[in-house]
DNA sequence: TCAACAGAGTGGTATTGACCACTTGCGGTC
DNA sequence: GACCGCAAGTGGTCAATACCACTCTGTTGA
C-alpha cells in the first residue's frame, strides 16, 4: 500500500498520471480508470491501486459516476519530517538561521533522559534563530551529543541545514522522530528574541530524532510565533486515517 | 479504498478479523492471507483490502515473508472525528457535558461566513464545559442553525453526545470537515471556567462539521487546558503519509 | 417548452488465477 | 554438532473479468 522502492508498474502509474494531472490542470477530470488501463498498458487494478495513493495524498477527488478530478493543491505543507529549511523552501520562502550560542556541557539528568545517554556526557547545545524572509518566526534549542557532530560551528549551521550536515558531513541518516506540540507563552528571552510582546501565544515543539541504528540523535526545543503559525486538520468520519495535519504559516499581520 | 457505509464483504471481513486480532492477540500473527480468504470465503483481494485499512490505522504489521502480526494499541487517540463524548470513553474516563448558557441569535457576517448562510440565518449559541472524571478539561461554544436541531434544549445536550442527537433525533450524518488549532491564553471567563490561571496556555480549536450533503452543519470553538493536553507525532522519513498526530491527555499535576 | 426516461460512462466491489521476493525452518551434508 | 541449502509458506504485485450503483446527457414524450 505504502509506495513501493522498487520500480514497480503502480509506481510507473503513479508517475504518468500526475504527468497527466499536470496536463489536464486543476478542478478537470483525468482520463476514466478503463481509459488509463489500456492507456498505460496496465490492468484496470493497477490504475486503482496508483489512484489510490493520490487520493488519499489529497491530489485526485473521485466523483462516483463522474470521473476523477484533479483537486487544487494545498496551501500548506504535511506537519512532517522536513527541516525548517526544507519546509521554508517548499512555501517559497527564503529560509535563515542566525545563531545566538553554541555551548558544550554535561547532560544532566533530564537532558540524558531525552537522548537516552549518560548524564556525564558531553552535550553540544544550540539556541538560534529561524528566519524566513527575513521575519524571525521561531526561536530553536537543539541539544545532540558532541562525540556525534565534532567540530560543528556556529557558522556552519547559518550556511546548511543541521540534517543536511548530519549526512553530508557526519554520515548520519535520520529515519524519524517524535514530537510533541504544547501551547506555551512566550518568556522575556523568547519575546525579545522573536520580536513579540511578552507572554504571548505560541506553540512549543519537542522533537526527538533516530537514526538508522535506532539511536537518538538529536533533541530539539523550539518556539514557534503563534500569531503566525496554526495546525489544520481535515477531519474524516469514514476513513480515519486521513488526517494529516498541516503546519500552517498564517498571513502576516 | 475508503471504508464503505453499505454493508461490504470488505467492511464484513474488517470485523471478522478485529475478532480475530483480539483473540489470537497482541505480537502474535493472525492466519494468512490465503488462509483467511478461504475461512471468511472471500477472495484474497478482499481479504487484503480489508486488511491495507487496518494496517494503515495501524491495528496490524506485516512482514513479508513471515506473516502479519497484531500491533500493540496506541497509547492514545488519533486526533480524528471523535466527539469529545467518545474519546474520554476511550481513554476510559467519564465524559461530562455543563451547559452554561443556551441562546439564539442571528448570524452576522463572521458566523454566517463560517457556516455558510446569510448573515440573517437564526443560530443557536451553545457555550458549555466539558467535564473527564469531574474535572473540567475545556470549554467549547457550539453554533448550529436553529432549523436544523429544533427543539434542542440544555439538558439533551448533558445526556447525550451531540452527534449522537444529530444522527438520532435530527437525523443527519456528520462525513467529515475541518480543524485548525492555535495556540492561545486564556481570557477571565474561560480561566474562571476552567479553574486556571488568568492568561494560561491553551489550545484554541475551531472546527467546521459537514453533513453527508456537503452542507455545513457547526462551527465549533473550543478551548482546551494547556496543562492537560498536548499533541503527539510520530515522524517518518519514509513514509511521509504517516504522520497522524495523537491528541494526548496528560498525568495531572 | 419542459419534464421524464433510457442508456452510456464512471467509479466501487469482488472473483480467480498467476508469478515474484522474501522469510523461515527443516533436513542433509560436512 | 555446526553449517548450508532448499522448499514451503508468506506477503507484494499484476492481469482479466464481471457486476453494481451512481451521474450525466441526449432523446423522447407530454
Amino acid at each position: 500500500m505504502t509506495t513501493p522502492q522498487r520500480i514497480t508498474k503502480q509506481s510507473q502509474t503513479r508517475e504518468r498520471v500526475i504527468d497527466l494531472m499536470e496536463r489536464f490542470g486543476v478542478g478537470n477530470a483525468i482520463p476514466s480508470e478503463r481509459q488509463l488501463s489500456v492507456d498505460l498498458g496496465v490492468s484496470r487494478l493497477t490504475v486503482r491501486a496508483a489512484l489510490d495513493d493520490l487520493v488519499r495524498e489529497g491530489y485526485l477527488v473521485r466523483r462516483r459516476g463522474s470521473g476523477t478530478f484533479v483537486r487544487e493543491p494545498k496551501i500548506a505543507q504535511e506537519l512532517t519530517m522536513t527541516s525548517f529549511s526544507e519546509d521554508m523552501v517548499q512555501r517559497g520562502m527564503r529560509p535563515g538561521s542566525k545563531t545566538l550560542s553554541l555551548t558544550v556541557t554535561t547532560a544532566g539528568a533530564y537532558l540524558g533522559r531525552c537522548l537516552h545517554v549518560s548524564p556525564s556526557e558531553r552535550i553540544v547545545i544550540v539556541k538560534r534563530l529561524r528566519l524566513a524572509d527575513g521575519e524571525t518566526m521561531a526561536i530553536e534549542t537543539l541539544h545532540v551529543r558532541e562525540s556525534l557532530v565534532p567540530g560543528l560551528t556556529p557558522t556552519d549551521l547559518e550556511e546548511h541545514s543541521f540534517y543536511e550536515l548530519l549526512a553530508t558531513r557526519y554520515g548520519i541518516v535520520t529515519v524519524g522522530g517524535t514530537q510533541t506540540i504544547e501551547p506555551t507563552v512566550t518568556n522575556e528571552e523568547e519575546s525579545a528574541a522573536l520580536g513579540v510582546p511578552l507572554h504571548s501565544p505560541a506553540f512549543l515543539f519537542e522533537r526527538t530524532t533516530r537514526a538508522e541504528n535506532d539511536e537518538i540523535v538529536e533533541f530539539v526545543h523550539s518556539i514557534y510565533r503563534g500569531d503566525r503559525y496554526r495546525l489544520v486538520t481535515e477531519l474524516n468520519r469514514r476513513d480515519r486515517a486521513g488526517a494529516t495535519p498541516v503546519f500552517v504559516l498564517r498571513d502576516a499581520g
